[in-house]
Parts: C-alpha cells; sequence; structure tokens
RNA sequence: GCGGGAGUAGUUCAGCUGGUUAGAACGCUGCCCUGUCACGGCAGAGGUCGCGGGUUCGAAUCCCGUCUCUCGCGCCA
C-alpha cells in the first residue's frame, strides 16, 4: 500500500464505513472547538472532512498545525448523524476519525488565503502562484485547460494528423513582431531567436512529405501584452495540411472545435454554432459589423444608408457625402420608446469617443422622430425600413472610420441594452482578406497579412489587377470576438512569391537573402498545402469564462513580462556576459 | 511611447470639502468553547498611508514629480 494514502480526498462514501484509511493532503479550514477539532483535507480531486475529539493524545499537537500545512491522516471512516451532514461535499455523509496524524509539511502564515475565492491584488497572486493554483477557481482552470489540450490531441490524431516538434532555437525572422534573442557562446555575436510560430517549419514538414502536421506549439512574441494578449510567449493549435484548398482545411479543423467546445462548455444550456460555421468576407464583415473579427452573439447589423441622405436636406449629413464620406446606420428593435437621456447619452458617449455625434430617428405610432427626422422626405424615410417601435442610429465619417466607429456603436448599444446572448459559442471564418494594403505611413504597398499566402487568381491576379484589389487565401477564424487564430493557403510557387514580393517592393535578392531556406525548399517539389493555428490560451479563456488570459495559464508573466516569482528577467553575471561576449550599454 | 484607473496593517478594503491617538473584515498571537463545515466568544499584536518634494499652524486627504500594478491605444505580418 502506499506510505501516503490509500484513498483519495474526493472518494470516500458511506461504502466505505469503518474502514481504516490513510489520507494526505492540505489543510484546508480547521475549526478548533477547543475540546473537538475538524480538519478539511484537501487534495487535487477533493475535500474529506477528520475530526478528532479532545481526549485524544495528538489533540493539541494538531490543533497548532496552521492552515496549508501538509498532513498524512490514519483513521476511520464514520457515518456522520443525519444533522451533521454535509450535501454541498462529496464526501458530505462520511468523516475521518484522527487516529494518528503526521504532518509531512508546516506551512508559514499565508500571503493570501487558499480556502476563500475572493479576489486578491495581482501582485501577490502572482509571486505566490503556487498559493493561487491552490486555490478553487485557477485549480480548475488549470485543469481544464489540460483537459482541452487533452482532447484536441486526441482528435487531432484520430483524424489522421501527426504531432510534430519543431525548434526552439532557431533565427531571427525579418517580418512580423519583435522576437526575442539569444545569444550564441560558440558563434560570438550571433544569436539565435525564439519561434513567433513554427510557420516555415511546419510548411517545410509538407514539403517533406508528412502531409498532415499539428503541435501544440509554443510561440514567442516581444510585444506589449493586452488582457488576451500573454506578453512573451503562448500556445497554438498550429496544423497545416498537403494537397488542400481553403475549404478542405475548414472541414478538417471544424468538427474538432466545435467537438472541443462542445465538450467542455461549462453549462449544458450554452449552445454552439454547427458546422460549417459561417463564412464571411472580409469586406462583408467590415460593413455589417464594422470589425474583423465581429462578435455574432451580438444582434446588430450596420447598415449602409449613403444613397438615403446623399440628396438629403440634411446638410451635415449630404456635404459630408460629397467629400466622400459615407453613412452608415444601425436599426435598434424595441427602442422609440426610450427616453430622452438614453439617446443623450448615447451622444455623449459618442462625443466622448471622438465623434461628432450619434444622430437618431425613432419610429412609432406611424410617426418619425428625433433631431434629423425633419430634415428627411417621406421617400427618404421609408427607405430607412423602420418597424413600430424601431430607432436607428446614424454614423457618417470616410468608409474606414465609419466602419470601424460603427462597430463601437454596434458593440456599446449591445451592452446599453443586454442584447447580448452569453450562452453561446458563435464561430464564424473572416475570409478573402486583401493581399495587399497601402501602409498609410509611407503610401506604400505592404502585405497586409501573411507574405506566404496564395494570392486568389495566383500569378494572373498578380500580372493584371489593382494589388489592392487582389484577395489572399486567406482566413480568421472567430468565435465570440475573439480572434482565435489566421491562416492561409500557402504560396508554394517560387515565381508568384518573387512576383508578390516585387509588388510590396522586395528585390530577388531580398527575397532570397531572407527566406532562403523556405524558397529553396519551395524549388524541390512543394504540394499545395495550408493551415491555421487557432490560439490555446483564447479558447480556455472562452470556455472557462475568463475575460483575463493570465487565469488559464499556470505560469503567466505580468503585464510588464516579469515573472513575479522566479524573478525573471533578471541581470546576470559578468562572467556569463563576457563568455557571450556581450557588453552592456547603458541607454540613458 | 501615449491615455484612463489604482497604490492605506500579512491580505481585501473604508477613511467626505485638510483637523486629536488612521479604522473594519479576514489572517496572526493568547485565552474560552464537544458537531462545526466561512464554527463561535473574549483579549492582543500588527501601519514611514508607494517614494520624493511643495502648499499649510496642520497632509493618507490639496499641488508637482517619480515608481509600481492594471485596462486601453500604438505594436502584435
Amino acid at each position: 500500500m502506499n506510505n501516503y494514502r490509500s484513498h483519495l480526498c474526493s472518494e470516500l462514501s458511506l461504502d466505505n464505513l469503518n474502514q481504516k484509511v490513510i489520507l494526505s493532503g492540505w489543510a484546508d479550514t480547521i475549526r478548533d472547538h477547543g475540546n473537538l477539532l475538524f480538519i478539511d483535507l484537501r487534495d487535487n480531486y477533493g475535500i474529506t472532512q477528520c475530526v478528532i475529539d479532545g481526549k485524544h493524545e495528538l489533540f493539541s499537537e494538531i490543533s497548532n498545525i496552521g492552515n496549508e500545512s501538509v498532513i498524512k491522516v490514519i483513521g476511520t471512516v464514520v457515518k456522520r448523524s443525519d444533522e451533521t451532514i454535509n450535501k454541498n461535499l462529496k464526501t458530505g455523509d462520511i468523516e475521518i476519525k484522527i487516529e494518528e496524524f503526521e504532518l509531512l509539511s508546516k506551512a508559514n502564515t499565508l500571503p493570501l488565503p487558499v480556502n476563500s475565492d475572493i479576489e486578491y491584488g495581482e501582485e501577490v497572486r502572482l509571486k505566490y502562484r503556487f498559493l493561487d493554483l491552490r486555490r478553487n477557481k485557477l485549480h480548475s482552470n488549470i485543469l481544464l485547460r489540460n483537459k482541452i489540450i487533452s482532447d484536441i490531441r486526441k482528435k487531432m490524431i484520430n483524424i489522421g494528423f501527426t504531432e510534430f516538434q519543431t525548434p526552439i532555437l532557431t533565427s531571427s525572422s525579418p517580418e512580423g513582431a519583435r522576437d526575442y534573442l539569444v545569444p550564441s557562446r560558440i558563434h560570438q555575436g550571433k544569436f539565435y531567436a525564439l519561434p513567433q510560430a513554427p510557420q516555415q517549419f511546419k510548411q517545410l514538414l509538407m514539403i517533406a512529405g508528412f502531409d498532415k502536421y499539428f503541435q501544440i506549439a509554443p510561440c514567442f512574441r516581444d510585444e506589449d501584452s493586452r488582457a488576451d494578449r500573454s506578453p512573451g510567449e503562448f500556445y497554438q493549435l498550429d496544423f497545416e495540411m498537403s494537397f488542400v484548398t481553403q475549404d478542405d482545411v475548414f472541414n478538417a479543423i471544424e468538427p474538432v472545435l466545435y467537438e472541443v467546445f462542445n465538450e467542455n462548455k461549462k453549462n449544458t444550456n450554452i449552445k454552439v454554432s454547427d458546422y460549417p460555421f459561417k463564412r464571411i468576407p472580409y469586406n462583408e464583415s467590415l460593413e455589417k459589423y464594422g470589425s474583423d473579427k465581429p462578435d455574432l452573439r451580438n444582434p446588430l447589423i450596420i447598415l449602409d444608408y449613403t444613397s438615403v441622405f446623399q440628396n438629403s436636406n440634411f446638410k451635415i449629413f449630404s456635404n459630408q457625402i460629397e467629400k466622400g464620406a459615407v453613412v452608415k446606420g444601425i436599426i435598434v428593435k424595441n427602442t422609440a420608446n426610450q427616453p430622452r437621456s438614453f439617446f443623450d447619452k448615447l451622444n455623449n458617449w459618442a462625443r466622448e469617443e471622438g465623434a461628432a455625434g450619434l444622430g437618431y430617428i425613432s419610429f412609432s405610432d406611424n410617426k418619425f422622430k428625433g433631431p434629423i427626422a425633419k430634415n428627411l422626405n417621406d421617400d427618404q424615410l421609408s427607405a430607412l425600413k423602420l418597424g413600430e417601435n424601431d430607432s436607428i442610429f446614424f454614423i457618417c465619417d470616410e468608409l474606414k472610420q465609419a466602419q470601424i466607429f460603427s462597430g463601437y456603436v454596434r458593440e456599446k448599444i449591445c451592452i446599453e441594452l443586454s442584447l447580448l446572448n452569453k450562452d453561446s459559442f458563435e464561430f464564424c471564418w473572416i475570409v478573402d482578406f486583401p493581399m495587399f494594403e497601402i501602409d498609410e505611413k509611407t503610401n506604400k504597398l505592404q502585405f497586409s497579412h501573411n507574405p506566404f499566402s496564395m494570392p486568389q487568381g495566383e500569378m494572373n491576379s498578380l500580372e493584371t489587377m489593382d494589388p489592392l484589389e487582389i484577395k489572399a487565401f486567406q482566413y480568421d477564424i472567430v468565435c465570440n470576438g475573439v480572434e482565435l487564430s489566421s491562416g492561409a493557403i500557402r504560396n508554394h510557387k517560387p515565381e508568384i512569391m518573387y512576383k508578390a514580393f516585387e509588388l510590396a517592393g522586395y528585390s530577388k535578392d531580398d527575397l532570397e537573402k531572407k527566406f532562403s531556406g523556405m524558397l529553396n525548399a519551395l524549388k524541390f517539389g512543394a504540394p499545395p498545402h495550408g493551415g491555421s493555428a487557432p490560439g490555446i490560451d483564447r479558447i480556455v479563456m472562452l470556455l472557462a469564462d475568463e475575460p483575463n488570459i493570465r487565469e488559464v495559464i499556470a505560469f503567466p508573466m505580468n503585464q510588464q513580462a516579469m515573472d513575479l516569482m522566479m524573478d525573471a528577467p533578471a541581470k546576470i553575471d559578468k562572467e556569463r556576459l563576457e563568455e557571450l561576449g556581450i557588453k552592456l550599454i547603458d541607454k540613458n
């Protein structure tokens, strides 16, 4: 028998009555009645109440152990009397009558309590992460995370993917995020970089003929954090497939995501959108939702009303339209009877956000109301297509600004009126991203996403179309307004790549210098291939219903990319720096 | 780099327009308590009010600077 335990803290019941058992765990709460003492003993699996009588010789010793000390208890399983049964505990029908106990590890006074769910400051929680991880919420989040990862792994293998490992010490990539650099001792003055993603490696594995690759891949990017963006490192379900079109990629991963969400959702009321998921072209997403990561739980839709206002008497809009602006509108049902303050509040909010205001028209009892209504004639008003009790809010600006701000308005009104359907996971693909865009600073053409994506229409498009009109086989998967990943069908033909880079201002030489490995590989027989890489941390965030990514990572860094527990990053001894040939300079 | 919020006991927080000795809860220490499950009761210890400067007879409170945490923007192909 195991020296420390015969059973787990979750598994004893009336079936075990009168058995002598050994349990080990943490003293979660200790209730000392002077001549009677209860200990809730906790392990990874559950809690079991242990009791000792004041007459027992170990009583005084056990009454001094302190919360979170680790103890081993030997005792007998006894039935609780009817009035002392605890229905909140799985083991609440029984308790352990302590006969012997051993203090395995004494705990000092705690810097934060483990046995309560009260919110605590992050600095303390991160510094004592091992204590925070003992607490209910984090403990179950991390268990959920590991369940999700293991489910993903099983499903990917089941549908024929092969799991790989790719290098952590690799070379710096010229495009994209800042790299984390690692100095080389052997090659003084040279650096490895940690991979931002195993992008090139997975493509090389396709070229190597492995057909279907996946990896729960660590990715490293030296960029500033957000609530949903962990600084430094994060994980992706990175996958890639050979001999596929965009639809083949979607068809492969949709069931995996659907099942992972459906099998790990918090309660059975939650509905996961059925696959195939909606496919929304990038431009349509900006038009209808004002975002390239729309939250489809929000029922509001943005429509275009430029033509209604174009020749109207509402000069504020019609003058702007003449200068090239557009008018967007959002119809909101059952709001015509909202008090004036509702509309004023939104208008004030819009002004605070930097907009000129938020005009509106309401329709009820066959009458159009609101400050703009009197400027439109009957034809124009009926073109709004308002139903009884509807209101419509207008945004007028240059196209891109109007789209973005309409997106904010859509979100704001949804929050104000609590229109979000919280019991659902709404997936969609955003497809047909533009291949190129204009860099606003330099006015030059640049790649809008991954430069290795295949342009739709391939060489023909690059040679004949306006570059800004060319779409790429580039797609994002979005769930509840969270961008889970982007992916693409890759460009596997060197001549198309030379041409695409040429349009973005890179010479053949530039390309060969920067991406020689990849480019070289494409010259020796590369299959058409593509894939994607949904973010694991964000999937867990959604399923755990956590607003902050640190709540689903066992050992996260703080916003400043510091590990407060391990004290990283840290200064390095002079000797080590010398060995690496590194001299620090004082930037101040 | 820029903007918002925060920083008071080990912890979570209160502390008004400046005014005696800066409070509460949890935790901690001691005593009492045989059926609790956030056990209860009594007593006690514990604070450079982030740091520096200023205004004032007097600053946790007002002003300036600075540091730290956090949220957002930039950034993240």
